[in-house]
DNA sequence: GCAAAAGTGTTCACACTACACCCATGG
DNA sequence: CCATGGGTGTAGTGTGAACACTTTTGC
């Protein structure tokens, strides 16, 4: 390639586009901003960031999610989506977005904290009109997520660190979007074996009832993973 | 974002790789070229092609496959699989690469043309050393396939119009590189009822029995596809 | 005492696995 | 006549789906 073929070429920008997914133990949520400037300003969009030739779009996306929320690297669950190409994407000129999706816990000061600074949560299954291509990305990203939890309990990552059977089903069922038998449920939870009583419960005044809590057994997970063993689910 | 910023912003360059998967009836062969000029000159590489601003990679991959093998459109499984974005994956500077991999019906004529281009037909199982991260894009792509395979019946891409039960069940085998039982298979097969007897068998002068030729009933598949229907493998 | 959520078993249908022999044909 | 590959059935096991009642406790 002649140096002024490279000219040519090397004139396309990079960004990443996050959805983040965030589940406070009964609804599945989306993070979304409004955007500050031209163009699309006042628009919804996905938190992203624009990439400089010389840094990295994991590095970039780390960024996000420390801004964003401080986020916990061993609790975060990321991967890249894919490449969103099309030539007119942006009016700025050719911008390629690998865009990633993340999940996280979602607690109420998490929650609140992140709108204090702009963001949106909207349940899964209502995420209003975005600008650019966003909401094909959302799109994406929710039919990876319910490959991913069919296979690998990747669940966990959105659950807080002790959880009850019944929050458990709640996420699987806003996850792959239709509801689940709660003995069918049960047995299956319990076959796998990799969730373990942790001998607490909810206090009573949750719910009626006080229901005993669980966490996952990571031990045994770390040993099924490498037998590329599958959740199914 | 100002003029000065976008300067620094917009200086990378996009390429896209294609692993193009093709099935010759016995073997499931990859294709890959040796590299004619720096860097890496002599090497052996993925088909791919920078894509300059203006263009939109699906072109370019619809134009690698014209050129490479002049391919029947609606008789070839395209994908992408995913960018590969590292930093330094490129001697040149910033490059980022969508990479698509795609599943060819490959005849005697086709394979002889590549080979006098001078393209290398690589067993599936012995793909050798490659240049820049090509290797590592090969392994991804094969995994993907391999769930591909199990959920939808793209394995029809990779066939002749008329197909024997063997040649199927071989195909399944070398994708999802694990032997299967022959009756357990072609129970599985037919229960799926996306197979029709054509009428034609083989010659006799292939093997020592003729066997019954059968195609795809693509009609069906596509009422499935619908309905969101998963091949289960 | 009633509303709300937790917890618990059984039955049936279907799919997956393992497994062995006969048939047609070309050489 | 034998080597090669095509073609066929059954029994056992396991998993998924459907389905209803009892228990606890706050109000």
């Amino acid at each position: 390639m002649t140096a002024e073929e490279k000219d040519q070429y090397f004139r396309v920008a990079l960004c990443s586009s996050l959805v983040l997914f965030g589940f406070d133990g009964e609804e599945l949520k989306v993070l979304v901003y409004k955007k500050l400037n031209e163009p699309f300003k006042e628009a919804l969009i996905l938190p992203g960031k624009y990439i400089l030739p010389h840094l990295s779009n994991d590095q970039a996306i780390h960024e996000l999610l420390t801004e964003k929320i401080a986020y916990d690297e061993h609790q975060t669950y990321i991967e890249q989506l894919k490449a969103f190409t099309k030539v007119f994407r942006n009016p700025m000129g050719r911008v390629v977005n690998v865009a990633y999706y993340a999940l996280v816990k979602l607690t109420p000061q998490l929650e609140e904290r992140v709108e204090s600074q702009g963001g949106f949560w909207f349940p899964y299954d209502r995420v209003p009109d975005l600008a650019f291509d966003h909401n094909e990305i959302i799109h994406y990203a929710k039919e990876r997520v319910k490959r991913r939890v069919k296979r690998r309990p990747v669940g966990f990552n959105l659950l807080p660190e002790e959880f009850t059977i019944a929050q458990l089903q709640s996420l699987y069922e806003k996850a792959l979007d239709r509801e689940l038998d709660k003995r069918n449920f049960r047995k299956k939870i319990f076959n796998s074996n990799l969730i373990i009583e942790t001998g607490n419960t909810t206090s009573p005044k949750q719910h009626r009832k006080v229901s005993k809590l669980y966490k996952f057994d990571e031990e045994k997970y770390e040993k099924l993973s490498l037998k590329g063993y599958d959740f199914l689910f």
